[in-house]
DNA sequence: TGCCCAATTGCAAACGTTTGCGTAACCTTT
DNA sequence: AAAGGTTACGCAAACGTTTGCAATTGGGCA
C-alpha cells in the first residue's frame, strides 16, 4: 500500500469546499468560520496531512533551508561547528543542506551552484585552504543569497563573518609560559599564507614586548602542518642558540606530532619542554601527554554565532533588499585554557 | 542590484518561442531543431540560467535529496560516516539534508516529519540510543520513502541496514591477546540493552572456547560508558579472583577512561595490563598510551555502503512500488588492527 | 497538384500551495 | 424595507518546470 501524501486538494474535495478555504483554515486565518476551521483540521489530522514543502518553497520563494559548505566534515573542529549550526538552525525551523569541499576550489564552485539551484535561503561557508578567488561566493549577492563566513574567512571587504582572533589567545599563551618562568619560548607556526599565522606571530611579539623582553625571530619557525614538517620545525628549534624550554604550536595536531617526536628524543614533555597549543581537538580529555594549556577557538560558538547572523540577515532582508551597508564582523577572542591533566 | 534568477519563461519570451521549446532544447530533446537548440543554449548561457530545483522537485515529485538523521554530529564515528555519505551522495548528484537527534526520541520523531515535509527521496538513519519505538520510521514506508539504517540499527524485521558485526572482531581481539600469552582476559562491555554488547560477549566466549579455555563470567562486566562507570568496572575487574592481565573495552572512550584510571593506579599500561579496544576515534595516531590494538568498525565504509544501498533503492523503486520482498542486510565484519605506537 | 509523413514547435495541464480580490449571505441600522 | 457593513467563502492567478498531445510547416512522392 503506497499512500500518496494527502493534499490540500483532497481535503477540499472531501469536505466540498475550496482549496483556498482549506489552506486558510489550516493557517487559522481569521476570515474562516470556526466550524469549518475545526472540520478541516479534524480531517487533516485524520488523513495525516502534511504540507508539501516543495510546493510551499516554490510559492514563497523561500526554502527555510541554509547551505553549509566547509572543507572537511570529519575534522573535529568542523564537526563541532556543524553540530552547532544544525542545532541553531533547527531552533529557528531551518534545515541544513550540507556539503564538503575537501579543500578543492573547483568542487567548492560546483557546490555553490548546487546550493543556488536548491534555492537555499542563505549560506554558511568556511573556505577551502587553496581557494584563491571568492567570485563564486560574491556572485550570490546578486541573487540576494546572504553568505556568512566562519573560521576560515576570505580576506576581502564587505562580507559577514565570524572568526576567532588568535592574537589575544596567543598573548595569553605566551604570558602564561612567561609567568611559569620560561624565557626562551619557541613557536611552531603555520604557513605564511594563512591569516592565523600572522595573528599568532603578532600575539607572540606583543606578549614579549609587553613583558619587556626582546623578540628573537629565530624562535619562531613555520611549518606546513604535516607530521614531517613538524619534526623538522622542532629539530630546528631545538638546534637554535637559545634552546627553548617551552613551545607554542600552531594547532593540536602539530602539538601532538611535536610531542610524539619530543618524547622519542627522550625529552620529558611538559617538564623539560612545555607545550601550549590551540585546541582543535576534543581528544585532550583522554590523553596522557597533552599540551599544558590550549588556546580555545570555540568551534561550537563560532557555528552558533554564524548561524545567528545568517538568521538575522534572512529576517531583515525582506525590506531593503539593496546591498547592506553594514556587515557583521564578529571576532571571538580566543582564550587560554589550562589543560588539567588528571581529573 | 538584486537580480532575480533567470527563468525559462524569460528566455522563451526573448527568443519569441514557447517555454516548452526552451525546456526541451535545454534537455537536448530530439524533436527540437538544432538551430533553436543552439540559440536557446546560447542565451541561457549568457543569462546565467540555472534551473529552479524547487520547481523541478514539485513537478517531478523527486528532490534529489536524502535525509540523514543521526545522534550526534560531533562524534568522531558519525562525522566520519557523514563525510562518507556526503561524498557518495554527491557523486550521484544527490544532496544531503542533515539533522541530529541528540539521542532524543522525541526530537527524532520531529525530524522524521521534517524530512518527510521536505520530501527527501530517502533517509539514512542511525537511531538514538534511547529510541524504543520505530514506528515513526516505519510510517515512511507508506509514503514510499526508503530508509536505510546504519551502525545503530533497530532490532525489527524487514529493514535495510548496514552494520558492523562485532563478533568476528572480538574473536580476533581476544585471540590476539591469547596468542600474546594472556589467560585472564577481562572485558568492559556496554549496557545490556545494546545489540553490540551481545555481539562482543558472544565473540569473547567463542574465542575462549575455540581455544579450549573455560569462560569465566566474572571477567565480563558491563558499564554505562561514562567515565565514572568505567572506573567502577575496572576496579571490579581488578578485584576479581583472577585478576586480568588484559582487557577488551567496549569502545575507545571507555578504553581511554580505563587507561587514565589504570595509570593513576600505577598500573603500567600495555605492560602490566594490556588494552584492546574498538576504534571509534581517529585520535589514536596522536596518543602516547593507547590500546595495543583496536577493532576497526569502518565508519566511512558504513556510510558509503548505506548510501549506495539507498541510491540503489531509489533507482529501482520506480517500477514495482510495492513493499520490497528482499532487504539489504549488509554486515561489515569488524577487524582487528594493531595500533603501531611509534611509527 | 494533391496527399501523407516527418520534423518542429506550441498549448495547456499538472505538481501543491498561497493570496488578492470578488461575492454571496446574513445581520444591523435607520 | 432598503442601505450599509460584516462574515465567510470561492475564483483564479502565480511560483517555474515538465510533458502528452495537437498543430503547423515543409518536403517528397505519386
Amino acid at each position: 500500500m503506497q499512500t500518496k501524501p494527502t493534499t490540500i486538494k483532497e481535503i477540499a474535495q472531501i469536505l466540498g469546499i475550496s482549496v483556498s478555504t482549506v489552506s486558510r483554515a489550516l493557517h487559522d486565518h481569521p476570515s474562516i468560520g470556526l466550524t469549518t476551521r475545526a472540520k478541516v483540521k479534524k480531517l487533516a489530522g485524520e488523513l495525516n496531512y502534511e504540507p508539501n514543502q516543495t510546493a510551499i518553497f516554490l510559492q514563497k520563494g523561500k526554502t527555510l533551508t541554509i547551505g553549509v559548505i566547509l572543507p572537511e566534515l570529519s575534522e573535529a573542529f568542523f564537526s563541532s561547528a556543524i553540530s552547532a549550526i544544525e542545532d541553531t538552525a533547527y531552533k529557528k525551523n531551518y534545515t541544513v543542506l550540507l556539503a564538503q569541499s575537501h579543500d578543492d576550489e573547483q568542487k567548492e564552485k560546483q557546490l555553490v551552484e548546487k546550493m543556488k539551484n536548491h534555492r537555499v535561503d542563505g549560506l554558511l561557508v568556511s573556505v577551502g585552504k587553496n581557494t584563491s578567488s571568492y567570485q563564486h561566493f560574491e556572485n550570490l549577492k546578486k541573487y540576494n543569497i546572504p553568505v556568512v563566513y566562519f573560521d576560515r574567512i576570505p580576506s576581502i571587504p564587505n562580507i559577514h563573518y565570524v572568526a576567532c582572533n588568535m592574537e589575544i589567545g596567543t598573548i595569553e599563551a605566551v604570558s602564561y609560559l612567561l609567568k611559569k618562568g620560561h624565557r626562551a619560548i619557541g613557536m611552531i607556526n603555520g604557513p605564511q599564507t594563512m591569516v592565523a599565522t600572522g595573528e599568532r606571530k603578532e600575539g607572540y611579539i606583543k606578549a614579549m614586548t609587553k613583558n619587556r623582553l626582546k623578540y628573537d625571530p629565530s624562535l619562531i619557525v613555520s611549518c606546513d602542518l604535516t607530521e614531517e614538517g613538524t619534526k623538522k620545525a622542532l629539530d630546528e628549534l631545538l638546534a637554535s642558540k637559545r634552546k627553548p624550554t617551552a613551545i607554542v604550536t600552531f594547532n593540536d595536531y602539530v602539538a601532538l606530532f611535536a610531542i610524539k617526536h619530543a618524547s622519542r628524543l627522550n625529552i620529558r614533555v611538559n617538564q623539560d619542554l612545555e607545550f601550549v597549543s590551540y585546541a582543535n581537538l576534543p581528544l585532550i580529555n583522554y590523553m596522557e601527554n597533552i599540551p599544558a594549556a590550549s588556546v580555545e577557538q570555540f568551534p561550537y560558538l563560532q557555528g552558533q554565532k554564524a548561524t545567528d547572523i545568517l538568521m538575522d540577515l534572512l529576517h531583515h532582508q525582506g525590506t531593503g533588499g539593496n546591498e547592506p551597508s553594514a556587515f557583521y564582523k564578529v571576532i571571538i577572542e580566543s582564550q587560554l585554557v589550562e589543560n588539567k591533566k588528571q581529573d
